[in-house]
DNA sequence: ATGGTAGTAAAACTA
């Protein structure tokens, strides 16, 4: 069975539904988890998705945060939120018996700002929730935006960017200890090495891609016996480069299961 | 250089 997996911060879901819904349609894949969605649960465009054959599941109340996915079968056993908080930044389902989990980390604001602290306990909490409800051997997909560039490699100029909220080592250290529970970066499997590949491009540098000024904070991770049938994952520029573009970028994973 | 743009929604907040 093939399995086709994206995650995508949408920055406003509605704003970007001339983005989605022909990706989806050209591309076909079985999920798609989506973060800032930007919308309150009454005003989800659900037809749009059920009108191309998706299923969606999704949370949000309006302003900030919101996370969906969209699926070609059900999702099962659906629930949303971390430890009882959070309920429009986390979202998980089982797929055809492989485990889902999709986040919008917290972003953090500045290093020495309560928000960061929040960020970084809202990593602990998530490393706790693998540890208490699930098991690195069994088939498990994390998606999202995590905002956090993982290694030097993953931004653009790691000398200068060392205290921003999405590159400090203390962020950095957290992701990387939910990793060593039993995660693999299916993306950086694919291309071990390869500077460049970034999944977020911020609106206000100008010539942000021809310059090469972005990010990669978003992540499909997965427990190493799914990352052992991973065939490709690749960084997909469309969204940014369309007319009315979003910031970040649509990552893809292929599995060959 | 501490700006810049884009989203919500109707002024300020978030990224």
């Amino acid at each position: 069975m093939r399995l086709k997996v994206a995650t995508y911060n949408v920055n406003s879901i509605r704003s970007r539904l001339h983005i989605i819904i022909p990706w989806l349609e050209e591309n076909q894949p079985d999920l798609l988890c989506m973060q800032e969605t930007k919308v309150d649960d009454t005003k989800f465009p659900v037809k749009a998705f059920e009108d191309i054959g998706y299923k969606v599941v999704f949370h949000g109340t309006g302003r900030y945060n919101g996370v969906a996915i969209a699926s070609k079968e059900e999702l099962k056993d659906v629930r949303f939120g971390l430890f009882g908080r959070d309920p429009d930044r986390l979202v998980r389902g089982v797929y055809k018996g492989i485990h889902v989990i999709n986040t919008y980390v917290p972003q953090g604001y500045k290093i020495d700002s309560p928000r960061y602290q929040y960020k970084l306990q809202w990593l602990r909490d998530l490393r706790r929730l693998f540890e208490e409800e699930y098991d690195p051997n069994w088939m498990i997909l994390w998606c999202g935006d995590m905002n956090v560039a993982p290694e030097e490699i993953d931004v653009h100029n790691p000398k200068r960017l060392k205290n921003h909220v999405d590159f400090h080592i203390e962020a950095r250290k957290a992701f990387k200890e939910i990793l060593e529970w039993g995660f693999v970066d299916v993306f950086r499997k694919h291309h071990p090495n390869e500077p460049h590949q970034y999944t977020f491009y911020d609106y206000r540098v100008p010539k942000a891609i021809e310059r090469k000024l972005g990010w990669r904070v978003d992540h499909i991770l997965a427990t190493k016996p799914l990352a052992e049938k991973s065939v490709d994952s690749y960084i997909d520029m469309k969204p940014r480069l369309a007319e009315k573009p979003s910031d970040h970028t649509i990552l893809v994973a292929e599995f060959e299961l």
